[in-house]
DNA sequence: AGCACGCCGACT
DNA sequence: GTCGGCGTGCTC
């Protein structure tokens, strides 16, 4: 008996099947999906592989399975899964399987390997860090070994076979240290539920206006007929989908099934999973998103691996969750980018979640008040049901909103970042004791630094990009590397004095509204405020319960969450996504606007907003003041048509990124020689060039873009037009309609 | 990625 | 002679 094995590795070269022969003791045993120990070339230790097939014939000269390994196994589906976007998505096998392993297994950092001459050795291996663990002697060898063994338990995960195991042996280990009085440490109390401090009321159903209830029954037939059946759920801002949602799940779990709702990882706030817990109780939720601990992720994973999760509230990876007997997937705020990955494998949650509901029979809901341009077509050409919810629950008002032309502001003689009309309302709202949510853009305190006699613009040592000033630190930090360098007085290249700041980023923002509004209060979220755990949600309590003034942000402050008592907005720069060399440029910022309204009086006060643009005639900005969607679709799905874009198209983007850029350029030209010998049909292509940011740290970067529908005939060419290329000093990423097209 | 092989220059 | 530097190529 011969197996088909995919060894664990994330090296193109091995990314292909290798045989190896089945012993007879594991005949008869052994299945696909299967963790096996093999060994490979000339390793001394061996590689990690899963059994993806079987056959009878092999052309090599193979090698014996050396242990079949302990432990969480995949099945066969998730096998067929993995090698589906493996294809599709032009990366690894083995990538793929990572993102439906138990958490901690599926961390890179760490491995575990178990040497031939040794079993009872345990390597934790953390980069140059290793701890050996000599379980007979039980000594530890240094400092380094102490901290690194610190950072696992602190991390809860990443182990060995499982996560009892794990505790196990670092208790022996802390044990041990503590009588040979290395140092003391106090065994921390292992509490990692993300949920223990939810005490909120029970809610019960509410009453459903007709279109609500049209849109529950027609879904509510799909689940009762075991129907793979895709929806949107086209509601406008406070219309209800969640209450349409949390009764759908309902009927769901009363046919003892289990319901996946994805969430953009931004909007997975306490808020949302309130909601939930409130109506279900915390026993059958489980929710997964990035910010928890490795060891978290692991329980809220087991939680749904054994049964008793029947409610999966998760970001996109949680499509992959474990569970058993599925009743039905909801995308909320379908339209989101974080849907779509873009690191390896560069899947979009959402074909994930179709081709699921496909196999298991079950509806797909896609929920936005600003649909994906993509889905909406899909909608309106009857590939996908179109339901909607037109009227706002409890009555909400829309807010008004005010265009204010920058340009005109200029003319007049006011130079500040801040219009008179948004001056005045700021001023109002602080006498009438409302709170304020002033949006912008752009993290950090300004765009770029420039000399003004020389024309010098402080970039980046290791990338392309200007590098922004943050008056905090007062350093220059590059937002692609991390790099950071003193801020310059003095103009390195002419010796001038005149260096000046150029654009407004979050935090001068926060520092001319303190100047202007000496008296009011204020607070920031960014990306710079927001690193460390539960951040964003003491921000935000912070900003509700003390009734801060004015929160100032960016794209963080937008989404989903409702706060009574702001009554105005201000987009400080609705323009600055306007101008990305994006063909979503348009939708993501109508998008933005249309969210960034919906923040503004929620309830029974009417809220304001303001938007400041040096492009008041562009038609998203005109749209989102009229709060139309329908039209903005209309116009752009006109420019989609003519300009080739989705849905009339696929943007492949092949990156290719290395050192020299000789050797990248060479690459490139060899991928698109390929891939025009071997495609015969109609489609486009365009010569490989250097990409928009041309160098990122210390890569260059270049690119070949093409446009055309992504069919299996493409896959196999661009697949193929891969095969000779083993400059292993070269990358290539390959992102079909990417997010970020820099 | 490892790891070995092999070709060439430098050094006892 | 033979040690070692690194470019090349394979791993069932």
């Amino acid at each position: 008996m011969i197996a088909e094995i995919i060894i664990n590795s994330n090296v193109r070269d091995i990314n292909h099947i290798f045989d190896y022969n089945v012993p007879t003791e594991y005949v008869g045993i052994i299945a696909i999906g299967d963790r096996v120990l093999v060994p490979f070339g000339r390793k001394k230790t061996f590689e990690e592989g899963f059994v993806v097939g079987f056959k009878e014939k092999s052309d090599f000269e193979l090698k014996d399975i050396a242990k079949i390994q302990e432990g969480f196994k995949l099945n066969k589906e998730n096998i067929e899964l993995a090698k589906i976007m493996a294809r599709r998505y032009f990366c690894n096998i083995s990538d793929c399987i990572h993102l439906m392993l138990p958490p901690g297994n599926a961390t890179k950092e760490f491995s575990k390997r178990v040497t031939e001459k040794s079993q009872e050795c345990v390597y934790l291996k953390k980069e140059e860090d290793e701890i050996l663990l000599d379980i007979e002697e039980k000594k530890i060898k240094s400092e380094k070994q102490i901290k690194t063994l610190n950072f696992l338990i602190d991390n809860n995960g990443s182990f060995i076979t499982d996560i009892e195991m794990f505790i196990d042996t670092s208790r022996a280990i802390i044990k041990t240290l503590e009588k040979n009085g290395y140092v003391e440490i106090v065994e921390k109390q292992i509490e990692r539920n993300p949920l223990i401090n939810k005490k909120v009321e029970k809610t019960s159903k509410l009453k459903l206006n007709e279109e609500q209830q049209l849109a529950f029954e027609t879904v509510n037939k799909s689940i009762k007929e075991n129907e793979c059946k895709e929806f949107l759920l086209y509601g406008v801002t406070g219309s209800g989908k969640t209450e349409v949602y949390l009764q759908l799940i309902e009927e769901v779990l009363k046919n003892k099934k289990t319901s996946i709702m994805l969430v953009p990882e931004i909007s997975l706030t306490p808020q949302t999973v309130d909601r939930f817990v409130s109506r279900f109780g915390s026993e059958e939720i489980a929710i997964i998103h990035s910010k928890l601990s490795v060891g978290e992720r692991y329980d809220q994973w087991q939680k749904i691996n054994n049964g008793q999760a029947k409610i999966i509230i998760g970001a996109r990876s949680a499509i992959f969750a474990p569970v058993k007997n599925l009743g039905i997937i909801i995308i909320d705020e379908e339209h989101d980018s974080s849907y779509k990955s873009d690191s390896n494998p560069r899947f979009n949650a959402k074909d994930i979640a179709k081709y699921m509901a496909k196999q298991n029979n079950v509806p797909l809901i896609l929920g936005s008040a600003t649909p994906d341009t993509t889905t909406y077509f899909k909608a309106k050409n009857k590939q996908i049901e179109l339901l909607e919810l037109s009227k706002r629950a409890n009555n909400a008002q829309l807010p008004n909103i005010e265009i204010v032309d920058l340009r005109e502001e200029l003319a007049k003689g006011n130079r500040s970042i801040i219009s008179t009309k948004l001056y005045e309302e700021i001023e109002n709202n602080l006498k009438e004791k409302k709170q304020t949510i002033l949006f912008l853009n752009r993290r950090g305190y300004s765009t770029f630094v420039m000399c003004r006699d020389c024309g010098f613009i402080a970039k980046c040592k290791n990338c392309n990009i200007t590098l922004t000033y943050h008056s905090k630190e007062n350093k220059l930090k590059c937002h692609y590397c991390g790099y950071e360098q003193k801020n310059i007085k003095i103009c390195p290249e002419c010796k001038s004095k005149n260096v000046k700041y150029f654009g407004t980023g979050t935090q001068k923002l926060e520092e001319e509204i303190k100047k202007i509004f000496p008296t009011a209060t204020t607070i920031r979220m960014d990306v710079d405020t927001t690193t460390k755990k539960n951040s964003v949600e003491e921000i935000l309590n912070t900003f509700k319960n003390e009734n801060i003034d004015i929160l100032i942000g960016t794209q963080m402050v937008v989404k989903g969450h409702h706060f009574p008592n702001v009554t105005l907005v201000g987009v400080i720069a609705a323009d600055s996504s306007l101008y990305l060399e994006d063909y979503r440029a348009n939708e993501r910022t109508f998008q933005l606007l249309t969210q960034v309204a919906g923040r503004a009086g929620r309830e029974k006060n009417k809220g304001k907003v303001i938007i400041q643009t040096y492009n008041p005639d562009n038609f998203c900005i005109e749209c989102s003041k009229e709060q139309d969607y329908e039209k903005f679709y209309n116009a752009e799905i006109v420019l989609r048509k003519e300009l080739k874009y989705p849905p009339f198209c696929d943007i492949i983007v092949i990156g290719i990124s290395g050192a020299n850029e000789n050797q990248i350029k060479n690459v490139s030209n060899l991928i698109y020689s390929n891939i025009v010998k071997l495609y015969k049909n109609n489609f486009s292509i365009y010569k490989p060039l250097p990409a928009p940011i041309d160098k990122i740290k210390n890569k260059y970067r270049w690119r070949i873009i093409m446009k055309c529908k992504l069919d299996n005939n493409i896959i196999d060419t661009i697949n193929s037009s891969l095969n000779n290329i083993n400059n292993t000093k070269v990358r290539i990423s390959i992102d079909v309609n990417p997010n970020n097209m820099m």
